[in-house]
DNA sequence: TAGATTGTTAATCGATTAACAATC
DNA sequence: TAGATTGTTAATCGATTAACAATC
């Protein structure tokens, strides 16, 4: 589809095109240029065009610009919504619990199976979903599920052995809410999302608020 | 305390180095170079010397470093850890009730203390924590309650008015985990955490790497 | 056709990395 | 003292922004 790989920064633009074209869609528009979009999410139409041109199936059409729906797909498809992919969560406390029982994800693409966890009492069939001791996260347990994804929500001391744990049972990618940075083999992909970090960020701006104040 | 203000990119790192400082911390170790904390991130040292050295409050003592304790304080006292502060957190669905039931928040300086639903199944006090009407969403609410952030858990075509909401109600910080992009006030400071761009960056992985194998 | 919009090339900006003198 | 580590200045790199010709 694309020629290059997409930056991070670019990647992390995706959602927001993709949200405001549905909302576009929903509103019964059929195409768009770079320029409503960049209007929208208050970013520069350059780096939409960029972005856009790099993600495209389809040229864009001067005067008129791109079909939504096929955009929508486009973007759909490399952020992978297209497919269902199973997880499997280790850390069923209380973020995870959160996790587990939240239906969102599957419009994401992501469809959690099964928990795990070392604490006896949370292990068992009494949820919609089942809940394993850690000790049977397996390659064979793992293939069973045909889970590809790991989810990580451990406390930070115990992500790291969660991690060699998912490695050695062929997990192909570990979603980390772990405040930890972890060490896996570069097969294995890794995406850490912290919610201390990004709260820190309201902080800081508050923090500085507040000295400015003073 | 710092010179200058710091960069998004350093401002993410800071809870990196707080995670790697408290593990050495809790090792007994007495003080840190930035090598050794550069080290542990498999950041170059450079990096980390400039972060260090614009949020330390301290010199870095030559063939020696800095003192551990007080370089985490530095960090706690940015990142805002120290001082609790009250936040309200609105929609109570199933991401909402996640979080509203999650404690770990405290120790980032965050404490939920009412949530605010329109589902009328929702309000009132059966939990830990009371539910209230959006109606009683305001500004007399909030100062009772002694809330300066708003937490919005809603779906993203409600995100906006709730973001209204809270501005009118004097909120001065929002944390936002809608997908969409929030028009505020700039004196009201919002923070973005996007569950499916994060999942976007693993998915996006999984997909190239997919594409190279065929 | 005229004009909006595209794709692409060049200029700018900022962050990261490299280099090195200063110092406990 | 010698050497690890610092703080700072310069070089590099990459991403964003600006400019503009091409085109439906």
């Amino acid at each position: 589809m694309e020629k290059e790989n997409l930056t991070k920064n670019q990647l992390h633009r995706l959602p927001d095109y993709l949200s405001v074209l549905k909302n576009l869609d929903n509103a019964g528009v059929k195409s768009v240029s770079c320029q409503t979009i960049a209007d929208c999410l208050n970013l520069n139409t350059e780096k939409v065009r960029k972005d856009i041109a790099l993600i495209s199936s389809s040229s864009g059409v001067p005067n008129k610009g791109r079909d939504i729906k096929s955009l929508i797909d486009d973007i759909e498809t490399i952020l992978g919504y297209k497919q269902i992919m199973n997880a499997v969560l280790v850390g069923v406390g209380s973020l995870g619990t959160a996790f587990f029982h939240y239906k969102g994800f599957e419009d994401f693409g992501l469809k959690i199976v099964a928990g795990f966890d070392t604490n006896q009492a949370l292990i068992g069939k009494n949820k919609s979903l089942p809940v394993y001791d850690v000790k049977e996260l397996t390659k064979e347990k793992v293939k069973e599920l045909d889970a590809h994804i790991g989810i990580i929500t451990v406390p930070g001391y115990a992500a790291q052995s969660v991690a060699d744990l998912l490695v050695k049972a062929e997990i192909e990618g570990i979603w980390n809410f772990a405040p930890t940075k972890l060490n896996v083999p570069s097969n294995v992909i890794v995406s850490n999302i912290n919610l201390a970090t990004s709260l820190a960020v309201l902080s800081y701006q508050l923090y500085l608020k507040e000295k400015k104040e003073k």
